[in-house]
DNA sequence: TGTGAAACGTTATATTATTGCAATCAGTGC
DNA sequence: GCACTGATTGCAATAATATAACGTTTCACA
């Protein structure tokens, strides 16, 4: 099992995570030989300056801060699929948000913990939920392309509040 | 495990889908001291007329069939919530879209399996599966409210064909 | 330096969902 | 029956999210 919720939920070095989103991101430009150009980094440090979801507009409206000037949606968006096709940031179907992978690339569960109080969120990868999960997806005949698996309630820091 | 994966991909008698949807429709109404108004049932009715999700707009614009008139978006987004409320209805949220629930109120894992080549979708509860995914979710210290499994692949129709 | 594909700018529009308030309706107690 | 009350619906406007279409610029590569 590989997870995220140590960093997402309690006080952290956030600059270690942001770091290491920005290095794995340009490996993965490299190997991809596609080009993370102002934008997509300008609209990648934005997802990452929490652990939080952030929607498309929120985007739009606070890129000016990374990037010095303002941009349309159509370009929010396509900043937005270029990183979600790299597999470096994950939208949030039932909030309509973005959000940063912390382990791109690897054993992936597409299990996101949202905390309904806080808004944090963790992602989760684990071999035998998938296992399990697949199982069950076969026993109903069908043949399995994607999955993604979003779970809401209390982090562990906000469920400790009550 | 629960699933209405053989009714959702094949031929069947999809009146009885419809029947017992109703029903239950009426039986959940009655326990919960609430009211199945024709517009409720109208959308109601509309939701379970396939396998496949539908959307609100798409309601919208299909209503007056059922209702023999036409209403406003609020109207048709206050049907769908009251039916979600019941839980005789699921949003699926990577389509923006309905799906009528073919076992309310019984054991739910919030698993759907959607096509993406006929769109049909199938539900599925599994108690081994959601032991599972709550095993790894306390693991990760979070207290679990509410979950919900949207998979995306062929089902066995579409998956014989290719 | 040319050249083609990728990236971006710009305008407009599509799609999905909600707010706020007034009018109406259904049941309840008298 | 009749007033009261809360639930439901009508209606107009608007918010929030996402995409289409098309021209221009940029950039890797030859
Ligand atoms: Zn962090
Ligand atoms: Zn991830
Ligand atoms: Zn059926
Ligand atoms: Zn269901």
């Amino acid at each position: 099992m590989i997870s995220n919720s140590r960093a997402a939920y309690h006080l952290h070095d956030h600059r270690r995570c942001v770091g290491a989103a920005l290095a794995e991101a340009r490996h993965r430009c490299a190997a991809a030989r596609a080009r993370l150009t102002p934008i997509r980094e300008a609209v990648l440090r934005l997802i990452w300056e929490s652990h939080r979801p952030v929607g498309a507009y929120q985007i739009l409206r606070e890129l000016p801060r990374h990037l010095g000037r303002s941009v349309q949606p159509p370009t929010v968006y396509r900043a937005i699929d270029f990183l979600v096709e790299l597999g470096l940031v994950h939208r949030i179907a039932t909030l309509n948000a973005y959000l940063g992978c912390p382990f791109p690339g690897r054993e992936h569960s597409e299990l996101f913990l949202i905390c309904n109080q806080c808004g944090a969120t963790a992602e989760v990868g684990d071999e035998a939920l998938n296992a399990a999960l697949a199982e069950t997806v076969r026993k109903a005949g069908f043949r399995h392309h994607s999955q993604r698996i979003e779970i809401t309630g209390l982090c562990p820091a906000c469920a400790e509040q009550s």
